[in-house]
RNA sequence: GGGCGAGUAGCUCAGUUGGUUAGAGCGCCUGCCUUACACGCAGGAUGUCGGGGGUUCGAGUCCCUCCUCGCUCACCA
């Protein structure tokens, strides 16, 4: 790549399809993006590291404009810190996904008229590693369309040999200190997935559904207690009906029995403190411990049996301590028909009181949407609280902030709440769990490296069928993509801890708490000193894009369209702190109308500057004394030193200075669309609609005069094209290697051109103020007099006497 | 049900510690193909700043209340 200037004219209009694409060649061939440990300051190095770990997509993943939009933040934020002398590094990479990619390969196979387990496990597994490979680039690629300046001799996989090491090494770890341990209790279950969730793959949503009144006949015929349900068909595995102790209805039934209808087993009736709320329904609360997360603390307070009625498919049937509850006309009927059936036994039994209309909330698979069915079952689980306390303590110390500010107390308030994490998955794509059972000698192994036979007896072992919540790779992210476990990784030396986490707020808890988490525990430090979280795309009915609603734009059309820097200014410009993007799917035109005339402009001035300027090389502004500049060009360099001011004030500080955020910094920085704002501002109604019209005249003259306003000129327009590289990364590469600028040691790509500062030598210029106001006087006047621009004056206007 | 946030021009949003005629982009209206740009230039219109009450010399900006949306958490069967 020559520095000097094309001799060549630039076209009148700017082609995006045939510039990007190469000068994003040769961005990875001169290695731009690659980082180097070696200049880390913690590495011994001379430049402060900056580093972001990008969300990994999916890896079955096709871009949308999400990614698009989560992209292009953190690649402006990179481009920035790098322009700015860090050494910069942004990690790509992609997820396995667990249960996500389980799903698609699923369906693929139905499709074949196959279930997984026709297949058998290692089939299966094969198959679904087979599909990732060959879509699994693809993601990544198309993030190179949108421009991303990430460093891809980098790019990790959740699922690679090295990540996995990562998670088996967390695994032993945690189980070591005590914090992982297999627990016997009621998980949510979604029966479409045949696997557990954890709480947050469970999610709530509103439904209107009935409370069923059912009236239990005391077993000895002398009345009867009616409890109320939203879920009539689990009656058939409860154990006991619980009433508040001081309950004046109640107190003189207590320790007496209840036959069941239908089922017709006897329960007790006993009491309970905590589990029950007088003045909910009828104040009598059926027991189901097996099915139900409340009643499963009750039940165990007081030693019940846990009798299980609903099978992994969530059918009817009689598991686990059930005998023969389930009468034989109700075995193998979905949950929601038998729901229907039990209502009608009852109403049949005379035992139905009422119905009552109730809207509840009903927990819903994350992936699936099935109703999840909360079920007894043996899992691993990850003990929180200990994890959590650091987590906290970093954002209330401010070590880590949050924004936009109020999403913090969501977190505050979820980890000071936080609940044993349900890690092991009854799925086949994903970690195995590094656990072996030996029937021999029924000893349990947990180990970093496979085994074959049981340490103790040497008998065989065999190891848990489960594998892991795809979130217990995800959450070691930050340090399992720069080395870890291996403490002596250079790169973890270099680059942890990170700098920057953008994302969404949909997974604060799934992931971002979690990594926090994670960091303390794996690192003894926090992975990063910000999360950034920002707004969702949604359309002009603020409907959140899907492709599922066929509301989507895709960013590969609005590239071929408009070009890559059309998109990512409309995305970047549009986007207020924590606000979310509208944009119109039916309308790319208008939808992406900001970026593309702002690039066209941008085109234009540069068409200008290199017809008019010349191309002999211009002088550096050094290189002029004050007072050979005239009061237009002291005003633009004013307002030049304004506009990066108020970029530097929009965009940073990068890092709390200290390590501990300031109240000031907190609030300061990421402002997106007011640093772009402030270039924009600069670089088109000063310096295009104001300055260049100004310097017309003096170009077109010969002698000083004419080098001056040259020099001004290219000098702006420089560091108006640095500021902007961080947004508009191709046309400010393709106009900023031509300008005729002298600069010494000038790097031949200005995504590794200084970030620009401001110079106060030129004095403050205020008198060319008056010169706009006065035109814009006249300006006024002849608008109000319809006088056309190219029509001078002839008469002499009359102000009256 | 708990917690949080938002309601400012037709649309999306800025409005810093309360202070002169409330701003931007897109849209709209008028006039211009002025030799970089009509994806442009110049000019212009539009807001009882959600309703009500209060504090103050003065409030979009502080307090109370109500209404409407949104987010988030939640074992009331």
């Amino acid at each position: 790549m020559s520095n000097a200037p094309a001799t060549t004219p630039l076209s009148p209009q700017y082609d995006p399809t045939s510039t990007e694409a190469n000068l994003y060649r040769e961005w990875l061939d001169a290695g731009i993006f690659t980082a180097d440990p070696g200049s880390s300051r913690r590495s011994g190095g001379k430049r402060e590291s900056f580093v972001i770990v990008m969300p990994p997509p999916n890896v079955t993943a096709v871009l949308h404009m999400g990614h698009g939009l989560n992209n292009t933040v953190q690649d402006v934020l990179i481009r920035w810190r790098r322009m700015c002398g860090d050494e910069a590094l942004w990690v790509p990479g992609t997820d396995h996904a667990g249960i996500a990619t389980q799903n698609v390969v699923e369906k693929q196979i139905a499709a074949e008229g196959q279930t997984r387990f026709d297949m058998g496990r290692e089939a299966f597994v094969a198959r679904t590693t087979e599909f990732v490979t060959e879509t699994g680039g693809t993601i990544l690629e198309q993030l190179k369309a949108i421009g991303s300046s990430c460093d891809w001799s980098r790019t990790a996989y959740t699922l690679s040999p090295e990540l996995s090491k990562a998670v088996r090494e967390a695994f032993v770890q945690l189980h070591e200190r005590g914090l992982i341990y297999r627990g016997h209790r009621v998980i949510h279950w979604c029966s479409r997935c045949l696997t557990s969730l954890s709480d947050e793959e469970a999610e709530h949503s509103e439904e209107t559904g009935a409370l069923y009144h059912v009236s239990y006949p005391l077993t000895n015929g002398s009345g009867s207690i009616t409890i109320a349900t939203t879920r009539p068909e689990t009656m058939l595995a409860d154990v006991a009906v619980a009433v508040h102790p001081d309950d004046d209805r109640y107190k003189h039934l207590i320790g007496k029995t209840l036959t069941l209808p239908i089922a017709n087993v006897e329960i007790p009736i006993i009491a309970d403190l905590e589990g029950v709320d007088p003045a909910f329904g009828t104040g009598a609360v059926k027991i189901t411990p097996a099915h139900d997360a409340n009643d499963f603390e009750m039940g165990t307070r007081h030693k019940l049996p846990m009798p299980v009625i609903l099978s992994p498919e969530g059918t009817m049937a009689n598991g686990v301590d059930a005998g023969s509850r389930v009468p034989a006309e109700l075995l193998g009927a979905d949950r929601f028909e038998a729901r229907e059936r039990v209502v009608q036994m009852l109403k049949h039994l005379g035992a139905l009181v009422k119905i009552d209309p109730h809207t509840h909330a009903v927990r819903h698979c994350y992936r699936c949407d099935t109703v999840v069915e909360p079920r007894l079952s043996d899992q691993w689980f990850v003990k929180m609280k200990p994890l959590a306390e650091p987590a906290l303590q970093a954002v209330r110390d401010r070590k880590i902030r949050i924004l936009p500010e109020r999403w913090e107390a969501v977190y505050i308030n979820w980890l000071e709440g936080i609940r044993d994490w349900n890690i092991s998955r009854q799925l086949w794509w994903g970690h195995r769990i590094p656990v072996w059972y030996c029937d021999a000698c029924a000893h349990v192994t947990v180990s970093r490296d496979d085994i074959v036979n049981c340490p103790k007896c040497g008998g065989q072992a065999r190891q848990d069928e489960d594998v892991l919540d795809t979130w217990f790779s995800s959450w070691l992210w930050p340090f399992s993509t720069l080395g870890w476990p291996d403490k002596g990784s250079v790169d973890l030396k270099a680059f942890y801890p990170t700098d920057d986490l953008v994302t969404a707020p949909e997974i604060l808890f799934f992931w971002v708490a979690r990594m926090v988490m994670g960091g303390f525990a794996f690192m003894d430090e926090a992975p990063f000193h910000t999360v950034y979280l920002h707004g969702t795309v949604r359309d002009m009915k603020h409907v959140k894009m899907s492709k599922s609603l066929g509301n989507g734009i895709d960013p590969l059309d609005v590239i071929n369209l408009f070009g890559t820097d059309a998109l990512r200014y409309t995305v970047i410009a549009g986007l207020g702190m924590g606000a979310d993007v509208m944009l119109d799917p039916t309308d790319l035109e208008k939808s992406f109308a900001p970026g593309r005339n702002f690039v066209t402009k941008l085109w234009n001035i540069g068409r200008f500057l290199l017809a008019n300027v010349g191309e002999e090389t211009v002088q550096p502004l050094s290189a002029i004394s004050v007072d050979r500049l005239r009061r237009s060009d002291r005003w633009i360099l004013n307002c030049l030193n304004e506009a990066i001011r108020e970029c530097d004030a929009a965009l940073g500080p990068a890092r709390p200075r200290d390590g501990v955020w300031t109240e000031t910094e907190l609030k300061s920085g990421l402002r997106l669309s007011e640093y772009t704002e402030a270039a924009r501002r600069f670089v088109w109604n000063d310096l295009a609609d104001w300055y260049l019209e100004s310097t017309k005249s003096r170009l077109a003259s010969t002698g000083d005069d004419r080098d001056v306003a040259r020099s001004v000129l290219a000098h702006c327009f420089d560091a108006a094209l640095r500021l902007l590289q961080p947004v508009v990364p191709f046309i400010t590469d393709s106009l900023w290697r031509r300008l005729p600028v002298a600069i010494e040691n000038r790097d031949a790509f200005i995504a590794r051109a200084p970030w620009p500062v401001g110079n106060e030598a030129f004095g403050v210029e205020q008198e060319f103020e008056l010169v706009r106001e006065t035109i814009n006087a006249v300006r006024q006047l002849r608008a109000d007099y319809s006088l056309p621009p190219g029509e001078r004056i002839r008469a002499h206007l009359d102000f009256g006497a």
